[in-house]
DNA sequence: TATTCGCGCAACCATATGGTTGTATATTAT
DNA sequence: ATAATATACAACCATATGGTTGCGCGAATA
């Protein structure tokens, strides 16, 4: 089933999203290419932890590495941004599915 | 910082979302009202592991639970979803952002 | 009344996560 | 050539996660 490959990305990507540096390093990355060093230069942790957080969101297709020297050029994807929303507007399609049931329900007591 | 309470709600909201049988409980508590053992009818894992699931929404706000009788029928609140989907929107508007920056160097090139 | 049903909770287990330090390697700068 | 920089990767640790089983309790039913 594709579903179940597609629901697999969705985890990752919602868990990738699930933390406020790796937000944050979205936010950074999708403004330009910033390198790893670069980047852990504004948290407050080891650049080991940054090079995970990138590997988390990399996993994720939310990131992408280029290497340049010596240095690995980190910028943002939005493909799979757009997965995520498109999965939470289904679920607000749903909601306005049910206030319409609703509507529906209220308008036949009329 | 009210900016700290807003990103741990982000990250718990990610995180109830980034599960398939979440999600999926998502979608079917946002048409109506369903009980936890209404639920766990569905999902080849024991009552306690839907339970678990309900709880890790409901400490996302995504779901609320109401008292009828010996059940409890959970029902999804679209509140949160829609703080999720700016969060989305907003690393939508920065890569646009970017985008138009581009747009600004080719545009003085020409 | 006795029993079954729906739920909450605790204990337990395996694995994942998020952090650390340390070591190795390739690239750049002195 | 040497030193410093940027990265990769492994080992380790504490805690979180996602599942299980078992037990107790209040509500519905026979």
């Amino acid at each position: 089933m594709v579903a179940r490959i597609a629901e697999a990305r969705l985890d990752r990507v919602f868990r990738a999203l699930a933390d406020a540096t790796r937000r944050d390093i979205m936010r950074r990355t999708l403004l330009g290419a910033v390198s790893i060093s670069g980047l852990a230069a504004d948290y407050d942790m080891s650049f080991a932890a940054v090079q995970k957080h990138v590997a988390v969101l990399a996993k994720a297709s939310l990131v992408r590495k280029a290497s340049v020297g010596r240095e690995r050029l980190i910028s943002a994807v939005p493909n799979e941004i757009a997965r995520a929303r498109a999965c939470l507007d289904e679920l607000e399609a749903l909601w306005r599915h049910r206030l319409a049931g609703l509507d529906a329900v209220l308008s036949e007591k009329k």
